[in-house]
DNA sequence: CGCCGCATTGACGTTCGTCAAGTCTAGTGG
DNA sequence: CCACTAGACTTGACGAACGTCAATGCGGCG
């Protein structure tokens, strides 16, 4: 079990995991840790570009990224694809997929990455068992929903300028969270996908980038961000008003 | 128990509740049935305008429309409003205060309403007890995110015309599960609300419906609308394209 | 070196927001 | 019963923001 034949799959515990405090084990003892190791039934390797889960394949379980970032994207059926969201190292994919037993969007590796795979009976079961852990399960859930009212906030009343700057302060408070700079990002998504989570065209974004450079808010080397003035960016993701 | 004193609390059973196979019973068996209609405390009434909670309030109930419509409604720090939803019999509001402990939109009742509280510690506990319920759950909260992933694509992608008939589809759709008709409805939402959830202005939803009249598409009177050409209309939403 | 995908920039057009005037309905009080 | 008013809604004229189309730049890779 512990090692696998393609070698895409390894097995890692969750008590050895950097993000144990992020991710499924909050607040559990050692044993009950232990538990939840087991139900993270494998690691899953992967390549830049790779789908983790598409829509339409039956839910099984869910993911949690262990390192690398991932894009969730919609297809709708006239072959428009809407970007749903950025996950980060610890956050879970697929919650999407309980309601119909499918998952309803894709998952894409924007670089090489690791997730955990997470039984989803297996899950229910120790929900059961585990004081707490039911609870915990509820708020990513959770969570999830206020993050998607924060997207639609951002799609439903503000201007082109706004919505990058909410997008890159949201980013990169994340990515400080995981350790890394305050004011430095890499963005591994393109631009297109940048415009489809933000409901704007490849253009505008890279215009409203532009913008923010002559401003002297940011600087920019292709995907490297420097934040120079983070009270200036703050201000402009509040200046809503389409 | 039954009656209270101010006249706004009742007790129904869930078993006698005509909504149980759409709330949260649902595949669940009669002595089950009488638990989760433990779990249900009470029964509020409420007037049209009056907020069943606030942002910011203490969370502790999960909120289950037993006959009325709510709109419910984030208002940012700088007083904007984004309504995030529209909310019909048997859809279960407050989902999003389970994360941080605390409520973090307001639901308003558009017309009349009776909701049922549905005490969240108690939820827990009957989730652990009850094989299929916590799945139940899961799939509430899903779905929920679902939806919003919907809402996010047509606020991303969707021109004012495609967005009111994506609208007024779900709508009569929704209603329609609910036993009303499938071509006419009320809104019991003004304009203003309508804008603010499709992320434009009061006028341009004005427009977009004499639009859809001249084109034979709806009739309108007030707030009764009566949808002429269902196929037109379908057409029509998925004609995205911003 | 030259190709390819990604990104930027410019010119122009469309859609939707803004501002302002006006209509309709329900509710109130004479 | 009717005039009066307030709030919700509609309509028109205009302008700004963003989308569209097209040309060009730029870095990575075979």
């Amino acid at each position: 079990m512990d090692t696998q034949s393609d070698g895409r799959k390894v097995k890692v515990a969750c008590s050895s995991c950097n993000l144990r405090d992020a991710c499924l084990p909050v607040g559990i003892s050692p044993s009950e840790l232990l538990q939840i190791s087991k139900m993270v039934s494998s690691q899953i390797r992967m390549m830049r570009g790779d789908k983790l889960f598409q829509n339409g394949e039956k839910f099984k379980a869910l993911y949690s990224i262990r390192s690398g970032v991932f894009k969730t994207s919609f297809t709708s059926p006239d072959g428009r694809e809407q970007v749903t969201g950025f996950q980060l190292a610890g956050e879970i994919m697929g919650l999407d997929g309980i309601v119909h037993d499918h998952h309803t969007c894709d998952a894409t590796a924007l670089e090489d990455s690791e997730v955990c795979v997470i039984n989803y009976e297996h899950l229910e079961q120790l929900s059961r068992e585990i004081i707490g852990f039911q609870r915990h399960i509820h708020k990513i859930l959770s969570r999830e929903i206020l993050s998607d009212h924060g997207v639609m906030l951002l799609l439903g009343s503000m201007r082109a300028e706004a919505r990058v700057a909410t997008f890159l302060i949201n980013l990169v408070q994340r990515l400080h969270a995981r350790g890394f700079s305050s004011s430095e990002l890499v963005l591994r998504m393109t631009r297109e996908d940048i415009g489809s989570y933000l409901g704007m065209k490849i253009e505008t974004v890279s215009r409203t980038f532009s913008k923010l450079i002559e401003e002297g808010v940011i600087e920019v080397k292709q995907r490297h961000v420097r934040i120079l003035n983070k009270e200036a960016l703050k201000r402009l993701a509040e200046l809503h008003d389409k």
